[in-house]
DNA sequence: CCATGCAGTTAACAACTGTTCTCCGTAATT
DNA sequence: AATTACGGAGAACAGTTGTTAACTGCATGG
């Protein structure tokens, strides 16, 4: 399939991701409604005009950006929940791969949990799609475990977003932890890493004791 | 205490709350980083320096949005939560009382959702500051339980966080139900009060198996 | 009843915005 | 080798923004 793009497409390709990147530090201190198409191309170095070769509106950009933070994160939702082993193992490891997330990729937990309500429909609705697909993988991986017998599809549904939801509002946790100063860091994140598990233990009992 | 404010207190504070009517009509659809003060005065029809009468920015009049929007919630989360009964009973009565408040106030359930992660410090802080408030007063609330007899101080306010979390998400889900088109919007309501029902349900089964 | 205080107005400022049209250089195609 | 396609630059547009200053009218307190 993917013959070497000409030295063209590659160069296109390249500024479409330098605005891409600088629009995602821009963010970081405002919401897209307000993010300028001139503000995108001055931070870049490059003519306003040029903005309009890759995307019709910060709005279009926007969903560009949806795909870049959650569309590669499907495979590492599934082979998450499907991991063997022990359900307290299962939890911290889940856990864990949050807070290596939110570490490697700060800037996209804050764009999606900040643009999930935000003021722009075309992006709200990309960010629920994508998020409705999570819960509907995490739908199918509940439904092999046997733990799972006997479970209605929208008992299983309900689960699943309970989790999705629950793992956002951790991701978000663990970002305030990481912008909070640097002395306190380590001791917030161990917080949110100790409260989250619980909830997850909490919400684990639950679905064990679910056909009581 | 509240001697009857002269008349011109009084314009102020109509003016005042023009203002923050206004600006919560527009937030519907953008976020605050992007509402401009002289679009808030042109919407009052009032000179754009009045502005700065009452506020100093924006973001200062989101705050005062945030007060507006919770600051008068802590009564109602206390009675619903200590609401006697079958936990059945206070299930639905809690999600009823969710679905009512966002059918009243759908604005300002709108504006704390998008703004609780939006890209203005200080209301985010305004916004944090109160959900803690209200996970304390739950978690007051749920120490009186007797089901709650064992339970650390942690544990309690981890159930009380996760329980103000659910409320913010169910609220969000009957929000996005009454913007759809309005064919749709019973059945959207139906199933957003059996999913949000059952995940409460899930929930409480967890808190009744805490101490195994 | 008069002097003060203050909510709101008017006018002006430099700076910024999105969008259009025209142009340039060069990679890609023939 | 000649022609086309296209990413990007440049200049100009009308409209908007936040903020300042000096003002006006009227309710308030002495």
């Amino acid at each position: 399939m993917s013959h070497t793009l000409g030295i063209r497409q590659a160069q296109k390709q390249k500024t479409r991701q330098a605005l891409l990147d600088a629009a995602l530090g821009l963010l970081e201190e405002q919401s897209l409604s307000s993010l300028g198409l001139r503000e995108v191309t001055r931070a870049v170095g490059v003519a306003p005009t040029a903005f309009y070769r890759h995307f019709r509106s910060t709005a279009d950009l926007g969903v560009a950006l949806v795909e870049e933070a959650l569309g590669s994160l499907h495979p590492m939702i599934r082979t998450t929940v499907s991991t063997t082993g022990d359900s307290e193992e299962r939890i911290a490891r889940a856990i864990e791969l949050i807070a290596r997330h939110v570490d490697g990729y700060p800037a996209h937990v804050r764009f999606i949990a900040r643009e999930r309500h935000g003021g722009v429909q075309p992006v709200r609705e990309a960010i629920r799609d994508q998020l409705a697909r999570f819960a509907q993988e995490v739908k199918d991986e509940l439904a092999k475990d046997p733990v799972s017998a006997g479970w209605t599809e929208d008992d299983l549904l309900m689960l699943a977003h309970l989790y999705v939801d629950q793992m956002l509002i951790t991701a978000s946790l663990f970002l305030e932890a990481l912008e909070g100063p640097e002395r306190e860091r380590e001791e917030r994140t161990r917080h949110v890493t100790q409260v989250a598990t619980r909830q997850l233990r909490l919400i684990g009992l639950g679905r064990h004791h679910w056909l009581d």
